[in-house]
DNA sequence: TTGAAAGCGGTACCAA
DNA sequence: TTGGTACCGCTTTCAA
């Protein structure tokens, strides 16, 4: 009686003694069979363990209702992200979601087409990017969009010619939290740590953080950025130990914040005491961080619920016309890891 | 003449000048079309972008070459045996992966058995489950073993019924890095942290801890395990300020030792100099811990890997017999959270 | 060497 | 109220 490992509406109809026709029209609730019928089918299909099958539908409907996501396994702000995408995806009922993510290694292009291609294969409704995939592999998303699959990316507003729907964080309010806090404990000497150049949010970023520091009367900063991680640490504690090192410090992730927690543990410089450090991200590093870091938090959660709903909204049609840019605020969160500039309390 | 989003083959066998069965005969690389043929096809199909229709293909084979992957997006500790599992998956060429998590909230039946059937739905050929869904929501596991999908848990073997593969940590290793690690360093006052009863491989890491205490002459230890999480960290407290407070702290996880750590700092007491901490686990927390954290980590990504290559082996019937249980060593990983005992400096 | 036709698991329209 | 049948996109005999 259940032998098959996926019963089929066939075998319902053979059981219930009725057409595969009728089977099909009960199990969709559809409206004009008998409702003796209909609980007979019904009966006989939920004891063999009838489940639709979504290739079939799939395939007739030109929907999969999937989407195709392109985040990296990095940290907790991209798993946030992730289950924003996919906790949006299952409410609206519209999807289930593929993941397609790329590892943090170096650029592999054929890797990355194959990732392409399976999403492209299986048909996904719709796909989402991180910054990383979008701009490193911009050449290969053309295939999505003249296949009309649209495109929806998380921090990285796309170049020119690719059509795409974009959801950022507010840098410009980052920007404004992470210098006006520090100014109004008096700081005026700052280092700015932040990624190599090219990635866009961190350019987007440095510039606002300049463009404020220009209004801090007396302001004077350090930019720190460096092609190489290894570097970043060392140039950090040559600055941390340098006569008339800053004391404001302006991490651009959180990242940043614990290479430069860890290059003053070192040096014995004591936070907030000695510098203090603001940062920007959501890293749950936030949680073990001693002391408690001063950072501006991405809403990352929110974020991924955003992107998966302009996707599945592009998917189904409910969103037309040309591509929207989205930016979601941010929310500063004040730890013990800044305080009052020395140079004031003096 | 690249109006349609997906071209089909009918579409180049049109443009082509062919029938759709030699198209498809040659598309998949068949032998037995004239050479002309071939790169007439060849050539028609790739600048219309055709790319197959994996739907089509497994509603035919029965195979859809995804596996259904129920992992919550917690932490680092996750995220990387995610990465295995997708890399495998990826690298067997056999499968894309389709992701289904559950997010780390309190017990939803509805939710969980939605996300099984969207699995199911879906055809998976595979899935692979984390405790915490393997064993709260053991019930739905009857459906995948009634479909004849074999089933992966990472983390957790399964109980009776249900037949399934497991990878584990492995326990006993960890248990006897932790405590001849501590021991060593003359400890003898143990605290033992850990989580709520119930939770597979947490009692066993504590019978396997206990065990290896008991050889430990003249050791003592209390042990810390509260249903709430809340209620943790003000045990640990009490724990720390009391007069003769064990000085050698063993955690179950590295968020458990995150606590200590807070609770060491509120305190006052110095990490090694009046207490040393040994944990288990694989977060990222270890990278901006000061001082660094001393732990046993899990192997995550090859968890992850080992759980895709036995779920795809399964799927592709490569691997048949009674359910495997495989152990995955451990790595001991020293920081700077441990030191000698201070009874033993003394 | 190429093509016609049946079929995979369903859906949907139309006739019975 | 039911059942027949064509069709979704592609594969796979079996003939031509």
């Amino acid at each position: 009686m259940r032998k098959l490992r996926h019963p089929k509406q066939a075998e319902i109809a053979h059981v219930a003694g009725v057409s595969p026709a009728t089977v099909s029209l009960v199990l969709r609730g559809g409206t004009g069979a008998s409702e003796k019928t209909v609980n007979r089918v019904r009966e006989v299909a939920e004891q063999m363990g009838y489940r639709p099958n979504a290739l079939v539908q799939s395939i007739r409907s030109g929907k999969t209702h999937s989407l195709g996501v392109f985040v990296p396994p990095y940290d907790s702000h991209w798993s946030q992200v992730l289950e924003g995408i996919h906790d949006y995806a299952t409410s609206a009922h519209y999807v289930s979601m593929l993941l397609l993510h790329k590892s943090a290694r170096e650029r592999d292009d054929s890797y990355a087409l194959e990732q392409v291609q399976h999403a492209l294969d299986r048909r996904v409704d719709a796909v989402i990017l991180c910054p990383y995939f979008a701009s490193i592999y911009s050449e290969f998303l053309n295939e999505f969009s003249r296949r009309d699959v649209p495109v929806v990316t998380i921090g990285q507003a796309m170049p020119e010619g690719i059509v795409a729907d974009t959801v950022l964080s507010d840098q410009s309010q980052t920007a404004m939290y992470q210098v006006e806090h520090l100014a109004k404990l008096g700081h005026r000497s700052f280092a700015l740590v932040t990624d190599s150049q090219g990635v866009g949010w961190a350019d987007c970023r440095l510039a606002e953080v300049e463009a404020r520091l220009k209004c801090v009367p007396g302001a004077i900063w350090k930019i720190l950025r460096c092609a190489h991680e290894e570097q970043k640490d060392d140039a950090i504690m040559d600055l941390l130990i340098s006569p008339n090192a800053p004391t404001g410090f302006i991490a651009g992730t959180d990242r940043d914040a614990a290479r430069i927690y860890a290059a003053a543990y070192k040096t014995g410089k004591r936070i907030p005491n000695d510098l203090s450090i603001v940062s920007a991200g959501n890293l749950d590093y936030l949680r073990i961080a001693q002391p408690t870091l001063t950072t501006v938090s991405h809403r990352s959660y929110e974020m991924g619920q955003r992107a998966a709903e302009l996707a599945i909204n592009r998917a189904s049609g409910t969103l037309t016309g040309k591509q929207r840019i989205e930016t979601i605020p941010v929310r500063f969160c004040e730890g013990a890891s800044t305080g009052q500039s020395p140079a004031r309390r003096t």
